[in-house]
DNA sequence: GTGTGTCATGTAATCGGTTACACGGTTTTT
DNA sequence: AAAAACCGTGTAACCGATTACATGACACAC
């Protein structure tokens, strides 16, 4: 048995099918009497609308598309997870295709969305401008976050150069002088802009640099966390490219039989929950994740809505992390020995909003 | 400038659509010179197929939906990192719905699928018999994973009241007698099956319960963390009804000066990612989430290829935790006061597969 | 030279909706 | 009483692809 379509329920209202269109969608006028017998038809038919064919006759699938580099670990799930309670709010559906390792799949990807959604939010940090432009040709909009602010494009970017400089002086001030630094893979963007202002601000207090490539994993992070326990000259502190790597960094220092934050400090960059949650639990600069994604998916349909209007929004939107400061970064000369000392925050009273806690 | 169409590019090539349709396609006879021809004009119009309107046609829309409850925390991103890799490899997309706080919104949700997915993967809780059928007008092929077995349906679910059984013998057989449970929500039917295995094995070995109620999410661990804190004859063990709610609830014990394991063992349910990474290690009943969302991805794709065949795939695949022992639950005689004392096992070693490290 | 088979290509129906426009019947206006 | 306005409804074009079938060209056999 096929399921049901509009000329079915036409048939047995016995009326036109653009009559039960009118019922179905509170458009146009329609008799009570009528009303009644197509609504009265389509349950009988238990009819439900395909909203593709819809789709197709309206361009407009309600949906959006969200091309990711990966889905692993806790950045992209809070992202997806704001992205989704807006898309929820204004009625549309969340389409999600990830893992592109190079700008040719990524491209790939988005091509395919054609005819499938409204509009895309492009997380995608390898690609290039010109695979963008060829993803383009079908007008969709696209609101970017790939960390290059590419000009004339509606974009959000994270201030990662600010946050890293944050995250250094924060280090300096609380008394460190050997900052390492972990960084990102190397062609990524926001990974590379950490990088430069982890470089800047060091250069700018005068310090040596030290770095690790990682790869944003926080298999990679532990990797260099043991790196770095090893070294004859060790670092007494470790600005990590994000807290997935700072997380891994951590077990790894610890796992040697460092303390930390007496031995040597960590600061991470996200601020996902689980940042607050280990122990010492990681300072870090908060983005507010969720909220960055649920404001991209509100934007994106504004500019969905206004495709074609005049007042064009290229703006470049910058979302500047603020400092979060937690035990791992305590001053090496305040605590002792005792492990989990004095001055640990209150972990679960410390969550930005939109968690999506029942109570 | 609108997107160009198969009509444009025909036009431009001098070919029907038809010609079009089979170069691109690669399905029927086409000379060379046509070929290169429609090609051409296909790269000079930047033509990109419209999925809609192919989908229309084909009755095929290479889509997948997933209804969830929530996409908070992380059993849930794990799960749909399995099943995007599944997806990906056999060439469909992902569409995700989640935050259904009933059944009748549920209900909605999957009827909004129509002609939007060809088959759909269910998670939710609260959806009854009565509104799946509903939603089943159109032959869509469903695939549930809502911890209650609607009976003859294919379904994949997790062996619940086992693991909790599980759970509950091992604290057993490591001295713990003063067992408590923090149950999921009610009428949470994977939080009940925890809960009645509780009770069972309780039972079993002729112990007394005592059973708090949470919510499946950190903050609801948390507050029943600090209760059983308090309590004047306090337990020496609680068993949650997850991991989210189990690392709540460590992190209130220590809060409140209790040791982990020495002063309560805590063991919690699913092996999220975050299990490993807290201090002490928390013990738990692994279901390797992004292996089951894969596996159940794939089954689901098959199920589609199959549909209207005469061997329907009706069977109820049951997933078996597995016991992971690690320091949360070490027996209290064994660990002294040294608060991260030894048998740490060695975290990030101790992944499941699956994990999308680069390396 | 006619018949037949092969093969590339075109025509038009189809998927399941939406919607501009036409139409016929009342009611109101003048 | 004729004209105008209005209203509910139906007809059919359209969205952008796929594809069954028709067509016409050409080669080969007889």
């Amino acid at each position: 048995m096929k399921a049901a379509t509009i000329r079915d329920v036409a048939e047995r209202a016995d009326v036109s099918v653009a009559s039960v269109s009118r019922v179905l969608n509170g458009a146009g006028p329609v008799t009570e009497a009528t009303k009644n017998r197509v609504l009265e038809a389509a349950k009988a038919l238990q009819y439900v609308p395909h909203s593709g064919a819809r789709s197709l006759s309206t361009s407009k699938t309600q949906t959006i598309g969200v091309i990711l580099p990966d889905l692993y670990g806790e950045f992209f799930s809070e992202l997806i997870r704001g992205m989704d309670v807006a898309a929820r709010s204004l009625g549309y559906h969340l389409i999600v295709s990830s893992s592109h390792d190079d700008a040719e799949e990524a491209s790939a990807a988005i091509r395919s969305m054609r005819g499938r959604v409204d509009g895309l939010i492009v997380l995608s940090p390898h690609l290039d401008a010109a695979n963008l432009a060829a993803g383009l040709a079908g007008r969709t909009p696209i609101l970017l976050m790939n960390g290059g602010a590419a000009a004339g494009r509606p974009s959000i970017v994270v201030d990662n150069h600010g946050g890293a400089v944050l995250a250094v002086e924060h280090l300096v001030a609380t008394g460190r002088r050997r900052i390492a630094h972990i960084s990102g893979p190397a062609g990524n963007l926001e990974a590379e802009a950490r990088l430069a202002g982890y470089l800047q601000a060091m250069a700018q207090a005068g310090l040596p640099t030290s770095v690790v490539e990682g790869e944003f994993t926080q298999s990679s992070g532990h990797a260099a966390g043991l790196e770095l326990a090893r070294r004859e000259q060790r670092p007494d502190a470790v600005f990590a490219g994000n807290d997935n790597m700072a997380v891994g960094a951590m077990l790894a220092l610890q796992d040697a039989g460092l303390r930390v934050p007496e031995d040597m400090a960590i600061i991470g960059f996200d601020d996902v929950p689980i940042a607050g949650l280990v122990r010492p639990a990681l300072t870090t600069l908060r983005i507010h994740i969720a909220e960055t994604g649920r404001s991209a998916l509100e934007r994106l349909v504004r500019l969905i809505n206004a495709a074609g209007e005049a007042v064009a929004d290229t703006a470049c939107e910058i979302v500047r992390p603020e400092l979060v400061v937690r035990p791992s970064s305590k001053p090496a000369t305040q605590n002792q020995a005792q492990s989990n000392s004095g001055g640990r925050l209150h972990a679960l009273a410390d969550t930005p909003s939109l968690k999506g806690e029942k109570t």
